[in-house]
DNA sequence: AACGCTATTATTAGCCT
DNA sequence: GAGGCTAATAATAGCGT
C-alpha cells in the first residue's frame, strides 16, 4: 500500500528500514488501540527497534496488567519471577561488568548474523567469512550424523517390524526419507512465527519451552526466519 | 476500510464486534508479522477477546523472551539511563538475569560456530545453517562493497598523481584488481577474532581495548584454530 | 529524524454461504 | 463461527522539505 508492492523481506536500505519503522510502528499501535476499542480487548504491544528501542502499546489496563494476565493463563511466569525477586544479594556489583559483556555479545552476533557490518574492515569481515564457512561446515557435517543416525534408527526400526509380524505389508519398504522424521514437537506453524492461540481446544500443550539452548536467545534477537 | 466509515468506539452488536474482532486480530497479528520481518524488530502482541481468549504474537523470539527483555527495560530505564546501574541498589536485581543471558549469548555462539552441537535437533541444526548461510551472504555482500570502494578510491587517487606530475609513467594504469590493496596494517591475526586493527595509522585509538567492537570476545572464545 | 503529499496497495465492513 | 466476496476506506512507499 504504497507506490509500489512490497514483498515480506528484511528491508536492506538502512534509512528506508528506519523510516518504514516509524510508519508502520504507528499503524500498529492504531490497530490495537482501533481492536482495543471497537471490540473491547485488552490488548498489549511491545516493540523494539532493532536499535533497542522500546516502544510499548498496551490498552485499558497498563502493561503491567495485560503482563501479568497473559503469564496467569499461560502459567510460565514463576522461573523468571523467582530468579529477580530471590537474588537480591552482593552480587550487583556484577552487574555492570555483565551489561557490558552481554552488549558486547550483542554486537558480535549481530556481526555473525551479518548485521551492522558498517564499521568493519575488509579484513574483519573476511574473517567473519572465514568463520562463517567453517561454522557451517560443521552444522553440515553434524546435520548429516544426525539424520543418519535417524535413517538408521528408523530402518531397524523398521526391520523389527518387519520380521515381528512378517506379513509382507509392502508400504513399509518406501525409502526413509519419506518417513515422518519425529522432530521435537513443534506446534502449528504459520507463516507468522510463535503464533499461537492459548485456550482454545485445539491445543493441549506441555510445558513452555524453558532455557532455550539453541539458535539465539529471544530477547535480542535480530530479523527474523 | 470497509463498506462505510467507522467511528472509534465499541461495537455494540455483539455478533458485529466478534466478527470485527476476529478479522482485526488477524490483521494486527500480519501487521506485527511484517513490522518484524521488514524492519528489523522485536515485537510481541498479546490480545485478550472481551470475552477473555487469550492470542499472542512474537516474533523471533518467544513471547517469553519479549516480555522479559521488556521488564528488563522498564526496570532499567532505557538503555541510556543505564548508568542508574551504578547508583542504583535495586539494579542487582538484575545482575542473575544477566549472567543468564550471558551464558546463553556464550552458548549461541558456539552454536553459531558450530560447536557444541551435540543436543541439537535437525531442525534446529537447519535453522543455524540457513542463518549462517544467511550471514555469510550478507558478509560477502558487504566485503565486496567494502573492496570496491578501496579500489575505487585508489583509482582516484592514482588519477590525480597521474594528472599532477603528467609523466606518463605507463605501470600506472595495470588492473586494479592488482594493485597492492592498502590493508591497515595488520598484526598477527589468530583464526579468531579480537582481530581489531590497533595502532595502525588510519586508525588512532586511544583506550586500550575495553569493548571490543569486532568478532568476539576474548574471554569466551571457544578453542578451535 | 519528522512532516506533507499522493499513487497504490492493503485492509476490512457488511453481506452472503 | 469460519470463509468468500466487493465496495469502500485506511495504510503507506517513495518522494520532496
Amino acid at each position: 500500500m504504497g507506490r509500489g508492492r512490497v514483498q515480506l523481506k528484511r528491508i536492506e536500505n538502512k534509512i528506508n528500514r528506519q523510516v518504514t519503522f516509524s510508519k508502520r510502528r504507528a499503524g500498529l499501535l492504531k490497530k490495537a488501540n482501533e481492536i482495543s476499542v471497537l471490540c473491547d480487548a485488552d490488548v498489549a504491544v511491545i516493540v523494539f527497534s532493532s536499535r533497542g528501542k522500546l516502544t510499548e502499546y498496551a490498552s485499558n489496563s497498563s502493561m503491567k496488567g495485560v503482563i501479568q494476565r497473559y503469564e496467569r493463563y499461560s502459567s510460565f511466569g514463576t522461573e523468571s519471577d523467582r530468579t529477580s525477586l530471590e537474588l537480591n544479594e552482593s552480587g550487583c556489583l556484577e552487574s555492570r561488568k555483565l551489561q557490558t559483556m552481554a552488549d558486547d555479545l550483542h554486537i558480535n552476533i549481530r556481526h555473525m548474523m551479518g548485521e551492522d557490518l558498517d564499521t568493519l574492515t575488509t579484513k574483519q569481515l573476511e574473517q567473519i567469512e572465514q568463520q562463517l564457512e567453517d561454522a557451517l561446515q560443521r552444522i553440515r557435517s553434524r546435520k548429516t550424523q544426525v539424520m543418519s543416525d535417524k535413517i538408521a534408527a528408523l530402518q531397524k526400526e523398521l526391520h523389527l517390524r518387519d520380521t515381528n509380524m512378517a506379513h509382507g505389508n509392502l508400504q513399509q519398504q518406501s525409502s526413509p526419507f519419506f518417513l515422518p522424521i519425529p522432530f521435537s514437537s513443534t506446534g502449528p506453524q504459520f507463516g507468522i512465527c510463535q503464533n499461537r492461540e492459548v485456550g482454545s481446544e485445539d491445543e493441549s500443550r506441555g510445558p513452555p519451552p524453558g532455557r532455550t539452548n539453541s539458535i539465539l536467545p529471544h530477547w535480542m534477537l535480530p530479523r527474523q526466519q
